[in-house]
RNA sequence: GCCGGUAUAGCUCAGCUGGUAGAGCACCUGAUUUGUAAUCAGGGGGUCGGGGGUUCAAGUCCCUCUGCCGGCACCA
């Protein structure tokens, strides 16, 4: 007998050779009927495994997260099937899944297109038609490797030879015909999966993820538990569209990029008053943080980074320039440390001086590769919010705490309070002795403990110079950006020869914290616009109040309106062309301007006006004086607000 | 850089199997003075991304370069 705990605790007996298919049987035939596999003692389980021994079972359905990805994964198989059998020249090699869904990567000659969806949809609905049972196997490795030779799959074979233990045997499940090399566990048979996916889109990727290899095609693909939920995850789809930083850049006239200047940003009025708005309220986080504000060169001698490390290591990444008749080579340089060094090196050190905070809003160009450029995301040419704590180790931990909450107010300031944090620690290749890493690590580890925010270690995935932190926001439609980062360097102090001296009297390193809050400008602006979607909270609006006539009888005014709104501080415009009150409140409501203050001649008369706010219909008349006031409130920076109250 | 796709007016796009360009919006001009998401009428605007080829004839077919898009690789 065999004696299974649910999930809520109950006990029941079962025959030996029981299978998780006769535990949810037995519980209900609704149960059974919705099954796809089982979490035994935390393990997923076909439905049709035998149970060895007494276990903890829970029945996974299409609800449960353990579910979906089930669902996911036959889909890949699936569709692996049913490209084999359409297009017989092709061989398969991994089918994960991914966030949403699956993909399935295929070598074949012949490219495909997307025209081919329909048919291989059309196909793997079939094959659930069918409902071919799906039979789990178990093969030693010299025979999977010979049988799949057989058939052709080389690549298979390889992936066999490659992560399989001698000896150990593997497990293959078949449907039909057709047979996958695969550790499961899968659904009972193909009838189950649920047709509620798409096939998406059509890539190259490398084998193995490995640029030297060959390109595979790989085809992406959503699948879902109904078809309610798929069609959910579309409208996602259409709606992440919409808020496209690109197109939303071009529409609120906020900056456009040309083939002249790849990778480099023409910023319009209204985006570099974004820009402008962010920049000054980082410089006033600074300044309340104990930064000192720096700039330094952007183009230096090639031999200071050849001394930084940096040629050696980025050249092919870096803009050269050269004047004719001199032998000099200058490089526009790719990042501000080396720089921040040499600041730090002029004139003598104490310990006194120590923490030094030197920040720069950093102009940084990069040859970034042609197919890695995109939008404001990935550019050639930004700038940094960049900073470098000169510190004694014995204060790293403090000036990492205060730094983490620096960034937790700035990130909340700024709309997110979605936040995780990721402590990558000592990599195999490091400088560095394991003493000054454990205090390092730990202090780290601390300071990102007391952010309160949730983190995820990632062991040995540290620069070989220092452990490091970095900070991932999620934006308002779920997708998570890696933005801040704080990574502790015992290494570019030693190469530039940075030192202070101590309470002793004799030369000490320091350690040197890279920092960053928002990455680059260019790029934690393309997050912002996507993440409100154009529609800015007032004080960063670059537009924040535009004064709208009805007749050109209100046009003194509305001169005089807009004026004392001026007065007040706000970013306010005008607008008394000859057109119909409406033409004007749609053509500033998609502009997505906060306030539209409407004035006609009963305004004119009253001296007050009427706002109306985005996203709302209704209307409030105030009084010229007291709308100048309350806007104003309303437009103060967070920061501002906090310092008033 | 690699694979695939794509490039027509400022924007979004149409232009079938080759017969020398079209719509809506935007823009300009005029009329209209309007009460909370598009007033009406008229007008201007494109060497169809660059170069080469096939053809009597190329926006349309072929080659090539470049940009852009989707991924992959890269991201100090």
């Amino acid at each position: 007998m065999i004696n299974v705990t649910l999930p809520d605790g109950s006990k029941r007996q079962y025959e030996d050779g029981a299978s998780p298919a006769d535990v949810a049987k037995s519980i209900s035939n609704s149960l059974a009927k919705a099954a796809l596999a089982a979490k035994v003692n935390g393990e997923m389980y076909d439905l049709n495994r035998p149970l060895e021994h007494d276990a903890d079972v829970a029945i996974v359905t299409a609800k449960d997260q353990d579910g979906l990805e089930l669902i996911r994964h036959d889909a890949a198989h699936v569709l692996a099937q049913a490209v084999q059998e359409l297009y017989p020249d092709t061989q398969v090699t991994i089918g994960p899944v991914i966030d949403d869904g699956f993909y399935y990567d295929f070598a074949r000659e012949v490219p495909f297109s997307t025209e081919d969806f329909e048919r291989i949809e059309k196909k793997m609905e079939e094959i659930v038609d069918k409902d071919y049972p799906i039979i789990r196997e178990v093969w030693s490795k010299d025979e999977a490797i010979e049988t799949f030779k057989k058939i052709g799959e080389d690549y298979k074979a390889q992936i066999i030879d490659d992560i399989i233990p001698p000896g150990d045997p593997i497990t293959v499940y078949k449907q039909g015909d057709w047979f996958d090399l695969c550790r499961g566990p899968h659904l009972p048979s193909t009838g189950k999966l649920p047709k509620a996916f798409k096939l998406m889109k059509l890539a190259g990727a490398y084998w193995r993820g490995d640029h030297r290899n060959e390109m595979l095609q790989r085809m992406y693909g959503t699948a879902w538990a109904n078809e309610k939920d798929l069609k959910a995850h579309l409208l996602r789809i259409e709606e992440a569209e919409k808020r496209d930083h690109r197109k939303l850049g071009r529409e609120l006239e906020l900056f456009h990029l040309q083939d002249e200047a790849q990778g480099q940003v023409f910023w319009h009025h209204k985006g570099w008053t974004l820009y402008r708005v962010l920049q000054d309220y980082m410089r006033r986080q600074q300044i309340e943080n104990g930064y000192r504000e720096i700039r330094t060169p952007e183009l230096m001698d090639r031999t200071f980074w050849e001394r930084s490390g940096h040629w050696d290591k980025y050249r092919e990444n870096m803009f050269i320039s050269s004047i004719d008749e001199e032998e000099k080579v200058l490089a526009v340089k790719p990042m501000n440390c080396p720089c921040h060094v040499q600041v730090f090196n002029h004139g003598q050190k104490s310990y006194r001086d120590l923490p030094l905070r030197l920040a720069e809003f950093g102009s940084c160009h990069r040859y970034e590769p042609h197919g890695a450029l995109h939008g404001l995301m990935r550019v050639r040419a930004f700038t940094q919010d960049d900073a470098h704590i000169f510190c004694r180790e014995d204060q790293i931990t403090d000036e990492v705490k205060a730094f983490c909450d620096m960034l937790r107010t700035v990130y909340s300031d700024l709309g997110f309070d979605d936040v995780v944090v990721k402590f990558s620690d000592r990599p195999e290749v490091r400088v560095g002795s394991d003493e000054v890493w454990d205090r390092a690590e730990n202090a780290l580890r601390t300071a990102a403990d007391a952010t309160g925010l949730e983190v995820i270690h990632n062991p040995g995935d540290g620069a070989f110079y220092g452990p490091k932190l970095d900070f991932i926001l999620r934006d308002a439609i779920g997708r998570e950006w890696q933005t801040g980062t704080i990574q502790a360097d015992f290494n570019l102090p030693e190469r530039l020869d940075a030192s202070y001296v101590g309470e002793d009297g004799e030369k000490h390193r320091p350690v040197m914290l890279h920092r960053a809050i928002l990455g680059s400008f260019e790029r934690f602006l393309g997050i912002l616009i996507e993440n409100y979607s154009g529609a800015f909270p007032m004080w960063l609006a670059p537009t924040q109040v535009v004064v709208a006539t009805i007749t050109s009888e209100a046009d003194e005014y509305a001169k005089k309106a807009v004026e004392r709104l001026r007065a007040a501080g706000l970013r306010a415009e005008i607008d008394t062309r000859n057109e119909k009150i409406n033409y004007k409140v749609r053509e500033h409501s998609l502009q997505k301007v906060p306030v539209i203050a409407v004035v006609g001649q009963r305004e004119a008369e009253e001296t007050t006006v009427a706002l109306r706010r985005f996203g709302s219909k209704g209307q409030e008349v105030l009084g010229l004086e007291e709308a100048a006031g309350k806007l104003s409130d309303e437009a103060t920076p967070p920061d501002m607000a906090r310092a008033r109250r």
